[in-house]
DNA sequence: AACAATAATGAAAATTCATTCACTTTCTAT
DNA sequence: ATAGAAAGTGAATGAATTTTCATTATTGTT
C-alpha cells in the first residue's frame, strides 16, 4: 500500500514509517499540512494519516481541502485530544476514522485495514480531472462526451489513474492489468497504451500517459 | 424505480402511491411491518419507506431485520416523532434517512433521490444466495468456485439479480442490458439466457431463471 | 388433441477485441 | 554523431464473444 503520513513530530513519523515499511508498504512523510496537501494532490495513496496539530495547516483543514478537491481517499486523523466533540467534527469534515494518541501500531494498523477495505469495496466513480470512470457500468465520460474503451483499455486506464503520479513498471502493469507474473516478449502493453492514448488525448492532442524510458509509464498527476 | 411503502395509514399510503406512480415508478404498499419484511425479502426495491409506528412489527424493527439479512437497500423512516434521539437510533440501526411527518412529497422525493444515488454509487458486491458478483472486478463466485461469464452474461445476471422476484419483460431487458430501445427480431436474449443458465445452474441442475410464457423472465427470489 | 405462439437449442456466421509482427521512431549513453 | 536499447505504429492474425439462423421443444388456447 501507498501510505502518506503527515506528522510534524519526527520521532513519531519515523517510528510509523519504519513499522509500515517493514510490512511491505511504501511510505511518504509530510512534515506539515502544506506538504501533505501538495503530496496528496500529486500522488496516489491508499490511505492518508493526518496529525491534527501541525504547522502551517492543521490536519483537519488538510482533510477538508482534500475532500474539496473531490478525492475520496481514506483519511485517518491522529490526535492527542480525546474530546468527543473533535471526533464528530473530524468525521463531519470527511475523515474516515480517528485515533487518539497514544495508540499502538497494531490498533492503527487495524483501523487502516478496515478503512481501506470499506473504501475499496465502496466506490463506483473514479474521477481524474475531467475524466470520470464509472467502474461498475464501465463507462468513461468527459465534458466532450463519452469515450468508448475496450475492456483492456478500461482496466489499464483505471490502473493508471489509481497510480497517477508514480512510475509504473511494465512488471507491475502486467501483473495488475493482465494478471501475468511475467512480462511477455511481445509489445502488448505498448500496443494497448497506444490505443488508449489515442482515445483519451485532450483537445490539444496532449497526452496524460508519459513514457519513462527504461522504467515504465507515468500518468501525469495534474 | 421500484418503491416499497410500509404504512398502515391508508390515506397516506394511497396518496404517496399515487404521486410516485404518476412519476413513472412501480409502488407496492405493505400495510404492516410483517408484510414489509416479507415483500422486501422476495422482491427487489430501489428504496423502502417505513413508517415508524406500524401494527405487528415497527418500522425500526423492520429496518433492523432487513439489515440483519445483509441487504443494503436504501431505507427511509417516516415518523411523527421529531425527537433527535430517535433519529440517532434509526440511523444506528441502518436506516439511510429519516423524514418527519408531516412532510411534503417533494421533500420526500428529494431525499429518495439522494439516498438512491448514494447507494447506487457505493456497492461493489452484489450477493444473491450463494452467488456473489464483484461488480467492479466482474468476477462471479460461488462456494463451488469462480464462474467465468462473458461481458453480456455478466450484465444480464446482474440485471436479473437486481430485479429478482419480479417479471422482467424482454423490452426492459433489451433496454437495460443491451441499451436498445426496441426488441430485435432475432432471439438474442433467449440465446444469452441459455448460456447464462448453463453456467449458473446449481448442483441439482436446477435453474434460477424461469421463463414466463409470453411475459418475460423471472429470477427466483430466495 | 391440435394449433399457434413462444421459448430453447446447437451450430454457423459475423463481429469485436486482444495480441502479434514487422517496421519506424525516439531516446540515452558513449 | 552514433549505436543499441526501448518505445511507438499500423496492419494482420487469431481467439473469443456476440449475434443470427434453422430447427426442435414447450406452452397456452381452443
Amino acid at each position: 500500500m501507498e501510505i502518506l503520513i503527515a506528522e510534524d513530530d519526527e520521532q513519531i513519523a519515523n517510528s510509523l514509517k519504519k513499522n509500515f515499511t517493514e510490512e511491505g508498504n511504501h511510505v511518504m512523510v509530510a512534515k506539515d499540512g502544506e506538504e501533505a496537501i501538495h503530496f496528496s494532490n500529486s500522488i496516489f495513496f491508499d490511505v492518508i494519516l493526518l496529525d491534527w496539530r501541525m504547522p502551517k495547516v492543521s490536519g483537519i483543514e488538510v482533510c477538508r481541502r482534500i475532500r474539496e478537491n473531490g478525492s475520496k481517499v481514506p483519511i485517518i486523523l491522529l490526535t492527542a485530544l480525546s474530546h468527543v466533540k473533535n471526533k464528530v467534527e473530524a468525521l463531519n469534515l470527511g475523515a474516515d476514522d480517528y485515533v487518539t494518541k497514544p495508540f499502538s501500531f497494531d490498533e492503527l494498523n487495524a483501523r487502516i485495514t478496515a478503512v481501506v477495505r470499506r473504501y475499496q469495496s465502496n466506490t463506483n466513480e473514479l474521477i481524474f480531472n475531467d475524466i470520470t470512470l464509472e467502474l461498475i457500468g464501465r463507462k468513461v465520460n468527459t465534458p466532450r462526451g463519452e469515450i468508448y474503451l475496450t475492456a483492456k483499455e478500461f482496466d489499464l486506464l483505471r490502473y493508471f489513474i489509481l497510480h497517477k503520479g508514480s512510475i509504473m513498471s511494465k512488471e507491475e502493469i502486467c501483473k495488475d492489468v493482465w494478471g501475468l507474473d511475467f512480462v511477455p516478449s511481445t509489445n502488448i502493453i505498448e500496443a494497448t497504451v497506444k490505443n488508449l492514448r489515442r482515445k483519451i488525448e485532450d483537445n490539444n492532442g496532449k497526452n496524460l500517459i508519459k513514457s519513462i524510458y527504461g522504467e515504465g509509464y507515468l500518468f501525469i498527476a495534474e
